[in-house]
Formats: C-alpha cells, structure tokens, sequence
DNA sequence: CGGCTTTGACCGGCGC
DNA sequence: GCGCCGGTCAAAGCCG
C-alpha cells in the first residue's frame, strides 16, 4: 500500500541504493559494509559457463564476429591440448575476453602469450578474491559476535528491569510516597517512572507499567469511571456523554494498555497526585526530531497509521497525527509537520516508547529520542533543570555539537529536539566517550524502550555522565545548577567498540537513507530475518494524500 | 474486502 | 462562562 509516504524505509533504500536489492540471495557473498557487493555464486556460474563454452559450444560472439567461428573453435581446440588450467579462467574474465580471442586468434603465439598475462591476472584476481571473502567473514563474524553481545546485554538489562520493578512494586505497596523520591531522588520528585520503566522487554512489562501507572492517571480524570482497567479508555469518558459507547473497545486489553497513558481514563481511586504528576510528565515528554526531507514523512522504520489532521495554529503546513501500528496498543505516536519558515524541514515529534521488537532501522530512532526522552526525565536531569538548562542538555544528548539538541521551554511538555538539519556528515559526529565505564547512578531505570540499541545506551550513559559530573559539581545528590555548564570534555580515551556503534547509530538516525541502506544489509547479512518488518513499514509509507 | 486516509466533529485544557 | 486550540475519534471514502 504506497500511499503516501514515499520516502519510506523500504522504498528509500530500494530506490536510493540498487546495489542492495531487498531480494537479494543472502547466500551471495556481500560485501555491504564494504559498499560493494561480491557476488561470488555468480562468477561461479560464470565460470561454469565458460567451462561449458571451452568444452565444446561454439562461443555466441562468434556470432558477431562470423569470420573469427572457425578460428576460434581451432583455437578452443589448441586450448584444450594444452595442459594449462589458465584458459578456462581466461575466458570466464569478462565477455569482451572472448570477443578480445576471437579478434586476435591469429597468432596463436601471440594468444598464449596474452593468456598467460590473463592467467596472471586471473591468479590475483583470484587471490584478490579469496582476501576480499576473508574480510567479508571477518566482518560477519564481527557483526554477529555484536549481535550477540548486544543481546545478550540486552536480556540482562531486561532482567534487571524485571527485578527493579517488582521491587519497585513491592516498596510501593509498602511505602508509596517516599519510593519515589528515593528512586528518583536526583531529581527532587518530579521524575517520570513510567515513561523509563518501559523497557524493551516489551508487552509484559508494559502490561505491569501501564497496570501500576494508570492508576495514576485515573486520579486525573475529571469523570468517575469503572475502575477495570478493560473498560475504560477515552470511552469512560465518553460515554458520560452518551456517545462512542463502543469506541475503541474493540481490543480492551491492548487498547487499554496502550493508549491508557495518554487517555487518562483509568481510575484509581487510592493514587497519590504527585504519582500522577510524575507520570503525565513522563507520558507528554517528547522528542522532536527536525531534518531536512521533501519526503511527506522520515522513514523511522516503524510502521506508522494517521490518525488526524490538523492545521496548527502559526503554520499554514497542517499537522498529521500518527500512531504505530507495528503493535496492537503501542502507545507511541508521532506528529508530522512541515516547519513554517522552512517547509524542507520536517519536524517530527514522538511521543512514548514502543512495547514491541523494532526492526534494526526503527530501534535507531526509537532508540534515540527514547533514550533522549529518558535523559530529560531521568533523575540525572530533572525536567526542570533540563529546561533551565538547555545547553546541557543538548551537549548530553549530542555532545558533539549542542546545537544539535535543544529542549523546549515553552512547549506544554518537556521536549527534546534533536536537529539533523545541520549539513555535518553524520559519520564525524564525535564519539560519546566510554559510555560503558561509568555508573549509574542510584535508582535509575535503565531501560531505553523496546529498541534499546547501543546509542540509547550511550545516550542514556551520556545523560548519566552528565549527571554524574554535575552531582560531583554540586557535590549531591541533588542536582541544581544555578549556572550554565561548561560543556562536557569527553576524556581521552580509544574509542571503543560500543562507541564506534554509537556514533554509526547516531549517524544512521541522522540519514533516513542510510538507515534504511544499513538496515537491508544488516538484514542480508544476518539471514533477512528482519526483512519482513522493513517491508512492513513500506506498507504504509504513503502520505501523498496526507497533505 | 480489509486496511488506510480523509475530514468534520467532539472533547478537554487553558487563558481571558 | 466563553472562546481558542490541540488532540482524538470515527464515519465515509479510497485503494490495492
């Protein structure tokens, strides 16, 4: 269904990068990584060819050249008297090879002459090959030994996750009001739990956030409501006025827990206010993402459905509504608008974290405004001061050029805007430095979404560092700096192999293109596994009707 | 026919 | 209380 968006993942990389044609047989030696491919079961067959045409066909471009036929079968014929294995190599080189023979069979001399200088060539070509196949396990091999370590991270970090939050639950059931200050403490209470605590781990965490959190959003609703949680979205609230009696209650379950957050309409009468303060902080804080493209939509690799449409105030660009789709209940949607004074400009504004796997293209956005979304409302940084402090916030984020991040003080949310207009290569983004040495701090909810990828973590450990270095400064706990910071100096270290990560992460986010190119053959490589979900998010990638 | 987009209407928050 | 505005809903229509 290419409806609208058409610069979506699939498509983009499809179009914008033919060397990586989505169907392509993952068993073909690739060299993606290395920017060319290498189709070894090609030249195979091409050499099984020519071997055939040595043996006994009659070469097709004597077709072109009539009176080279007879030559050139004489000359196959003297070929294969010889011992030399060179001709068959010699003729599988190129087409013009044969064409090259059949021109020049005269001198038969002259003929084994150039064939033993294409038989060198071939041998280096050969060993050329045999490098060039080298390097290609070297990096799949490299690739999977990453993969590995990522999942691997990844389902500690769940864990983990799992343990915190039942011994969250726990204290909350025993002491509720101070569990929060003492996990969040930095800071000073005004810490979104639900925005971090949905982890990658998906579904089922989710379940038990959205169970525990939407009690506080009960509190806020304005019209009692059942308190089951199955019932009542925005429908409670609605059906107060008799209307959309039915509304989106098709699938209670997931409806309820995905868009419970942002509904308000779960009513638990026994929630603390601050709770729910804390969480409709965590559930409006955004990330914004500006960068350049004529494409109605960036291409995020998540599969996205418009909700709405409307013209905001100050911006004659309308306004578009998504919602992700990749789930049934995933909370996260997005805002799409053209910015006013530059309408090459596309601003995209996300909101949630997905309870769902991403596809490796996804996981890097996801990842990243998650992970910036986490540094805001995370207790190294608390929403206010991030306000109060911009600059620092943006050096967190990116340090290497905070004015590639800002944070929006007067929007109605803690917002985070990560601006790829900038014309910098990606690729030279400065490295975040030894993002997995430092340590957390104290009651931090580590967990960067369903699509932790590594540059959430560095993200998320950058936000740390930053804490870090700030509570050292102010020499608490409690971060309050009155003063604008100097800007973080990465310490000098060797990148490491997750720094390297993060900065091709970083700069995959920043190019839709690249991420959609590096998706497809990461997704070659490790077998197409994620193809399907890249192809699913084209499904959607329409927007030419949007506007 | 199912899924998606379009689009007018509705709702809640907020400021005056 | 009223109006504005952002956000969402859902019926209708479109498309593959």
């Amino acid at each position: 269904m290419d409806k609208g968006w058409g610069l979506t993942l699939d498509t983009s990389s499809s179009q914008s990068l033919p060397l990586f044609p989505s169907k392509q047989p993952p068993n073909d030696t690739m060299f993606p990584l290395l920017g060319f491919p290498v189709n070894l079961s090609r030249a195979a067959n091409k050499e099984d060819d020519h071997n055939r045409k040595v043996v006994g066909e009659v070469d097709f471009f004597s077709d072109r050249n009539k009176p080279n036929v007879k030559p050139n079968i004489i000359k196959k014929e003297n070929i294969d008297e010889k011992p030399l294995h060179v001709n068959t190599g010699l003729q599988l080189l190129t087409a013009n090879t044969g064409s090259d023979q059949s021109t020049v069979d005269d001198g038969v001399s002259s003929d084994a002459e150039d064939k033993r200088v294409k038989s060198t060539e071939l041998a280096q070509l050969q060993v050329e090959l045999q490098r060039m196949n080298a390097e290609n396990k070297k990096l799949k091999e490299m690739l999977s030994h990453v993969t590995g370590n990522y999942t691997a991270l990844q389902m500690h970090l769940m864990t983990l996750m799992q343990q915190n939050q039942r011994t969250e639950t726990t204290e909350n059931e025993v002491v509720q009001g101070k569990v929060e200050d003492k996990n969040h403490g930095v800071g000073g209470g005004k810490v979104p739990r639900q925005f971090l605590d949905i982890g990658p781990s998906g579904t089922a965490e989710v379940d038990d956030q959205v169970s525990d959190s939407s009690s506080d959003e009960r509190t806020r609703s304005s019209t009692p409501q059942n308190n089951n949680v199955e019932g009542g979205t925005r429908d409670g609230v609605k059906n107060s006025n008799g209307k959309h009696e039915l509304g989106r209650e098709e699938s209670p379950d997931s409806e309820s827990q995905g868009w419970a957050p942002n509904k308000l309409q779960k009513t638990n009468p026994s929630t603390a206010m601050d709770q729910s303060t804390t969480e409709a902080t965590m559930r409006k804080a955004r990330v914004s993402v500006r960068a350049r493209s004529e494409a109605p939509m960036i291409s995020d690799g998540c599969q996205w459905r418009k909700y709405g449409q409307k013209m905001a105030k100050g911006n004659p660009c309308p306004r578009a509504y998504y919602r992700c789709t990749m789930a049934v209940g995933c909370p996260v949607r997005k805002q799409v608008q053209r910015c006013a004074e530059d309408r090459t400009i596309l601003v995209t504004t996300y909101e949630g974290t997905h309870n769902h796997p991403l596809p490796p293209a996804a996981m890097a956005m996801a990842s990243t405004t998650s992970a910036a979304a986490s540094m805001l409302l995370s207790g190294s940084m608390s929403s206010a001061e991030g306000i109060m402090n911009p600059n620092l916030l943006a050096r967190a984020i990116l340090p290497c050029s905070s004015s590639m991040a800002t944070l929006s003080a007067s929007a109605p949310f803690p917002t985070v805007t990560l601006d790829l207009t900038h014309n910098q290569n990606p690729l030279q983004f400065q490295r975040p430095s030894a993002p997995f040495q430092l340590p957390f701090l104290q009651g931090q909810p580590q967990n960067f979404g369903s699509g932790a990828t590594p540059i959430a973590q560095a993200l998320y450990n950058q936000s740390k560092f930053s804490g870090l270095q700030l509570s050292q400064e102010v020499g608490s706990s409690q971060l309050a700096p009155q003063a604008p910071r100097p800007p973080l100096q990465p310490t000098q270290q060797p990148p490491s192999l997750a720094d390297t990560v993060s900065a091709a992460t970083a700069a995959i986010t920043a190019d839709p293109n690249f991420t959609a190119v590096l998706a497809a053959a990461i997704s070659s490589i490790i077998g197409g596994a994620h193809a399907n979900n890249n192809t699913n998010t084209n499904t959607n990638n329409n927007t030419s009707r949007t506007s």
